[in-house]
DNA sequence: ATTGTTAATGATATTCATTTTCAATTTCAT
DNA sequence: ATGAAATTGAAAATGAATATCATTAACAAT
């Protein structure tokens, strides 16, 4: 699939915000988007390492919180501890089902639980701004 | 309330492990108890100290730990990135609701959302075998 | 095309919660 | 009382993420 409209995103998010374009902010972000996975930062780090051996592990950190801040990705705050880094631009919102021995990632969704937790935040007299919701266990392959 | 039965959990555990009780765990048991709080490594660093002075940071992680491992206490990774301690011991299963600004906890219980989450996982060909769910937002006094 | 301003970079240092190390102390079965 | 081993406190180490800073690069104005 075509990654133009995401690249088109970031020079908008680049123009109004008055930064500049940069070489390895668009290698960061071409590698991010032809990998469907989901991503650490070190993980990133060492593909675009391969392409452009030159670059930094600062400028990776500091590529992932712009395309964040653009909206292109997402900051993933699993049990581990490490930051994982997805897909978010045309992705509509979904939770996680992590398998805790091999690590694979499945996006789930369900707007009745999402509706349960609405109703959960308003018995308490809280107004909802967002929610973390993971699922762990063992995937097909794993559990035998 | 008493925490008696807790301390004798303590001493069962420490048997069964054959480690050694020590009055530092001991106190910090105590405070830890008597605390009806969210609490971090630090806060419980802090109140302990101002009954033993001598006390030291690793040993309250490392009392959390074995308080942990024991049962008695169930760390909590929320969004801020630094670990929570909350009392384990004969208190049901329960997420958590809390507020952005004051920081307040709330502890929450929903059935209807735990079956939802057996039949996602089911769905994926998942066991499952713990799930962390958090909402996020403003309470009753912080979002006027 | 040449500037000047300022963002971006890469290397490195720093942060901060947590863990580990290690020598000294304490526990407890014998 | 003794000795093996757990526990402690202080300090060093860890590890992911961020900040610093001198250098490089982008780009608007000339």
């Amino acid at each position: 699939m075509s990654t133009e409209e995401e690249f088109k995103i970031l020079d908008e998010f680049i123009r109004t915000k008055n930064l500049r374009r940069s070489d390895q902010r668009q290698q960061i972000l071409d590698v991010f988007l032809k990998t469907e996975m989901h991503l650490t930062a070190e993980d990133l780090y060492n593909i675009v390492k391969k392409k452009n051996p030159s670059i930094g592990y600062a400028t990776i950190y500091r590529s992932l919180k712009l395309f964040s801040e653009a909206g292109l990705c997402r900051e993933l705050h699993v049990a581990d501890g490490i930051t994982r880094y997805e897909h978010h631009y045309n992705h509509k919102h979904h939770d996680h089902l992590i398998c805790t021995k091999c690590g694979k990632f499945v996006e789930i969704e369900s707007p009745e639980i999402e509706l349960l937790q609405e109703k959960i935040a308003k018995k308490n007299g809280f107004l909802l701004t967002k929610h973390r919701l993971e699922l762990y266990g063992l995937c097909r392959s794993c559990k035998n």
